[in-house]
DNA sequence: CATGAATGAGCTTTCATTCAT
DNA sequence: CATGAATGAAAGCTCATTCAT
């Protein structure tokens, strides 16, 4: 018997997710042998996101991951079920990750122009320090979202920013300084479009302008535009 | 002889291109056999186009083109050399193909307000309409742009886009319209990442947002708000 | 020290038999942990039997074995030392029980042709209310009857079948009804081939013969044959 | 592309069947590549249907066949799609065999009880001759007869034997030696349920009756007790 | 010009079993 | 007494590719 629920059941009716295994026991004191187990699972997990992220998901390997991760292919089906499984658990575990990243956003929104700025420089950042998280949805996209549904919880980890600019739009207009009739969720696309296209497609945008754009003032300037593109379509 | 050249070298110095091959041999009058011969071949590349946008390059097996292509493996090998030969050859087709839609593109540069929504229009429109542009782009950068650089002349199939928007913005500063510190790289870039995060990323966001981005309605106004946006970026 | 001697030995000559090891320590008062570790065992047990009469020995699987009886794998090994320790005790299981269902039988000697006629239907009806018996049996000749050699007391699980017929057919032949010069021996063989072939092969007779033969009637037809047969081939 | 249809097609919708495959391309004089294609498909056929019979289809693993075979085990995915059309195609010649074997026996149905005596002879013999049939049998029916029905013309198949009795009783009756209310089919139940159960069970049955049913004598004291039986049965 | 046959390496997954507490 | 963690080997199968005519 293993952690995992049996893999053709996992598939169909996931009754624990991967987070909540993760988690443990609760409030009792774990013993020594159930932190190394953690420490595997661990491994494993943070190993196939760097593997699937390199290779998607076809190129990434069962052997690929779990050499990485120092263990062998047994322990993965142990943990995760089958590939398939472990591909959720390293999305959950990803939007986990921004939606924590998110949540550290120390936001004036009395101050909207500034919030919105530091959103867009947030935004724009985060894609840029998590190259991962961008060929990661990639392939998820490439498989149609098969994986996503499949979350338990999957609305749960619907971007908190939408929110946040929805807040910041709101108090810009009351303070007279943005337009009433935009939408936050149409600001909020335009930002993260600007942010991810730029670098999914770096290799290919690369080769045909000669340029690049991954040079830190290419950066800077890029940013500054879309700062200055958002902050013209939502002034009045 | 086969059409692709045998040797290991073919990989890694293609003299000939997929292209030029394609032609085959100048102003001679083609037989009946060539013609069947052209019309294998491209059925291939059709078949591969679809089955590498539907899967990914590794998710792409040669058995899957090639029943796809109603043909069978040895002649995949026969025309391309091998997977990664007729992965290059979808490549330069699809950029072939993107070209040639925006050379038909009928702009007047005089009317810069007006041309500039065609040409929002048009990218928008190209992605929607052609979904394995979107893929094959994204699997192509997963594998770091590597099958990009083997194309004889990348640099001819460097978007003509924007050139045509630096003339438009030529034109509209000459009006008095537009301002001049406004850098066309950035304006294509800008319309290229609106239309295509909206499309690459459509089954994830769908998840996460609970709507249909792909009804018509939200297209038009996903249209609407990136050209408003791009009109007031560009506008004194 | 667990009930299943755990030394290699323990696979080739086993000292103990899963049925005395079952019955525990004697006379003593059994507490409710031992009883519910018989539960378990005796879930496994039937567990087993069932997996095995489906899948065989290496289609049943310790993973299907275990699941089915609501455990988990270790307690297999636990109880029954091994796979093979297991499959062992569910054939000595198998001839206990069909040994325990032939004392039951209730005959009068004094009649022989009807004592005959109910052997007969006892030992087609066994076979088909108990299948499990036909493919355990199957799979442990295909095996070449490895397992039942070690069985303890292997002599102990022949069929008293066989002798109640010797003494059936002495009773006849005293009454003058039967013939003297038949042995017991080819009567059992001929009875118990008709009822074990006939649900045996039920599958691949029906794919052939485009009938249903384990319908009621034709069940009743064919007993009413063998019965026929029998009769005729003891009776002077 | 292969001469087994697509392993996923091959069990759905099988349009060639094992047989045709083997027939090769009709009239045609066929080259030494293919003579040597025949001799491959035909020795993994034979290597399969020793090491099915001897280990069952679960037991009976790719490797051991192919190695049996002395090919590798991508062959035999060649050849049969999978290991299951692989199994399918053993039953089928199993069969296929039988059934020639049946065709040469040689009755004079004029003399009904000889013809009886001659089919139990071959009955009984032929399984004697060939365990395997016994044993890939009993495997068959351990899956429910679920190969069976994936043959392409399964009733092509049903023994023929069944008709020759049905001819050999209708004559005795004719003649006066047999009675008119037998059934062909009971009969024929009848001797081979003798004949197949006495070599399918020789394992568990000398086990326990402590003879060896399978010397020389102990076979025809069973050939001559069947027949017996099987002539009173039919006889006025 | 075209194609059936063949191949070795790799794939994901499951196997029965033991370790360590 | 009981169990979660771990494991090496082997399973069935698919991969891209080359051979040989």
């Amino acid at each position: 018997m293993t952690p995992a629920a049996k893999s053709t059941a996992s598939r169909t009716q996931r009754k624990t997710t991967a987070a909540s295994r993760a988690v443990g026991a609760g409030t009792r004191k774990p013993g020594v042998r159930e932190l190394s187990a953690q420490a595997t699972r661990d491994g494993i997990l943070k190993a196939a996101t760097q593997v699937f992220a390199k290779y998607g998901f076809d190129g990434g390997s069962v052997e690929k991951i779990s050499s990485a991760a120092k263990s062998v292919d047994r322990m993965l089906y142990y943990y995760f079920g089958n590939k398939e499984g472990l591909f959720i658990a390293v999305i959950e575990d990803m939007y986990r990750q921004m939606n924590e990243a998110e949540a550290e956003l120390d936001l004036d929104t009395e101050q909207p122009v500034q919030a919105l700025r530091d959103v867009i420089a947030f935004v724009l950042n985060y894609y840029q320090r998590h190259p991962e998280f961008v060929t990661l949805l990639n392939t998820e996209n490439l498989h149609q979202g098969r994986h996503i549904v499949k979350l338990d919880q999957a609305a749960q980890y619907s971007s908190p920013a939408i929110d946040v600019i929805r807040r910041i739009l709101h108090t810009g207009v009351q303070q007279g300084l943005f337009r009433p009739d935009v939408v936050a969720r149409d600001v909020y696309l335009l930002i993260v479009s600007t942010g991810y296209f730029y670098m999914s497609n770096r290799f290919t945008l690369s080769a045909f302008m000669g340029e690049d754009l991954q040079a830190p003032q290419a950066l800077q300037h890029w940013q500054n535009f879309v700062t200055d593109t958002v902050l013209r379509t939502v002034s009045r």
